[in-house]
DNA sequence: CGCTAGGTTGAGGTACGTCAAGCTAAGTGG
DNA sequence: CCACTTAGCTTGACGTACCTCAACCTAGCG
């Protein structure tokens, strides 16, 4: 089967509701623009007004708000069948930029079309704006992790969630899962130090719940791990109703 | 001047964009029920499949997050104009419970309301799709706050967003507004133990940036207090555009 | 073989949490 | 009007989880 580039959105949209053959075939339509970036670069920036959305095809992206003392915070893991900047389309103006976390093809399609397709086919709207809303679930199951749980149960529960949503979309096997990710990066998505980070990693490789080696996360124990982190899935919203 | 109950909502629509009179009109015309919550109670439950949304009117709600431990971390303070679960819409299942953090007035309407409101005037339907995706645009600024600002920042942070976004609604004045809340549940809002956010408190006290007293914030000097917070409105998107 | 980026380790400091007690102000019953 | 209670704020003492700095190790790569 030919991947046309959109495949995981297509799934991603199919994990929340049935699409019609119409549906899938507008989507294909459209006018995407396929370009790669490499690890580190920057998709979209802060405070841009971009006139197209673009669409995590493969590899992953981040979003990213920095101090003014060069910290910076990862507020989002984007992968493939994400929408980066689907909130672009209303807000005008972004107030974080996009980053490539590891190198990624990256596709683009216009507001304009977008807008038009919306109009022709509600129903897909309605699950744009449905991804809009799970994308801000996961905001907050986030601010928890990072509020109140300890960093091994807040990695843990990264761990849990990401695995679950490459699987739904078909990018991760039922033990394991490609982050190519260094440990840097990691920590500024759980809001750690990197050599914390590299102990609470130690931690749970210890305890024999992850391994991860050359950009590869194997978990012997995915119930074990599940548990650590109290993680349930619900927020993900990923059972099919009719939306 | 009559307050219909739903007069901060319409200031939080007209903050992003012009109503006409027959959106303001339909807007009123809906069937809305109000009803009062003692503070502490239950709003919405976890889990559960509302029927209805809810639009604070007066007061202020929380979104809470639970851990096994009994923890909690607020992922969210709702203000006069904001819908608590917008996004319950499209979800169905709610993934968090929300609280009245105090006394408030709630005002429900139904989801089948709202849907044939969003079928006739597509524009408000886009921006209650705004007022979904600002949620989430505060929530990433909240992710950073809790995971990179230190306590004292954070607290002036979020000391001048609510301040702000009570002022674009009409319920704070230029250098003090009302926010009649205990400091275990700013702890709960700031990820912080009760102490701690005691005392963090008195450092904002003691450069006189703040003085909070019998449930009304005052800022002597909020250059100063936007400064120490590196606030950056932007990411409230309150400039009006054509959406 | 040397260089480099990233992972790992150790030592030491600090910012936070926890526990427990004391304080204050508002509310309640005598 | 005054004891008594209660909820919430404040303080101090202490422990610990996390950060910082600096060195070292390792695997890839030229």
């Amino acid at each position: 089967m030919e991947d046309s580039g959109i495949s995981s959105l297509i799934a991603s949209l199919e994990n929340r509701d049935r699409l019609s053959a119409e549906e899938k075939a507008a989507l294909e339509a459209l006018n995407w623009r396929f370009r790669d970036f490499p690890r580190g670069t920057e998709i979209i920036r802060d405070r841009s007004r971009p006139a197209e959305s673009c669409l995590i095809v493969q590899g992953f992206a981040v979003r990213a708000g920095y101090l003014r003392s060069g910290q910076r915070q990862l507020t989002a893991l984007l992968v493939p069948g994400d929408f980066a900047d689907l909130h672009g389309l209303l807000l005008k103006v972004m107030d974080h930029s996009v980053i490539a976390l590891t190198d990624c093809r990256i596709g683009f399609v216009d507001h304009a079309a977008l807008r038009r397709l919306s109009a022709d086919h509600p129903h897909l709207w309605r699950l744009f704006t449905l991804l809009l809303t799970i994308d801000a679930s996961i905001q907050r199951t986030w601010l928890v992790s990072i509020g109140r749980r300890n960093p091994a149960s807040h990695l843990a529960h990264l761990i849990c969630e990401t695995h679950l949503r490459l699987f739904s979309v078909g990018r991760a096997r039922p033990d394991e899962f490609e982050l190519p990710i260094g440990q840097a990066d990691l920590a500024d998505l759980l809001g750690l130090s990197v050599v914390h980070t590299n102990r609470t990693l130690q931690e749970l490789r210890a305890q024999n719940l992850v391994r991860w080696r050359g950009g590869t996360v194997h978990l012997p124990d995915r119930k074990a791990l599940a548990a650590l982190a109290e993680f349930d899935p619900i927020y993900l919203h990923l059972d099919p109703e009719r939306r």
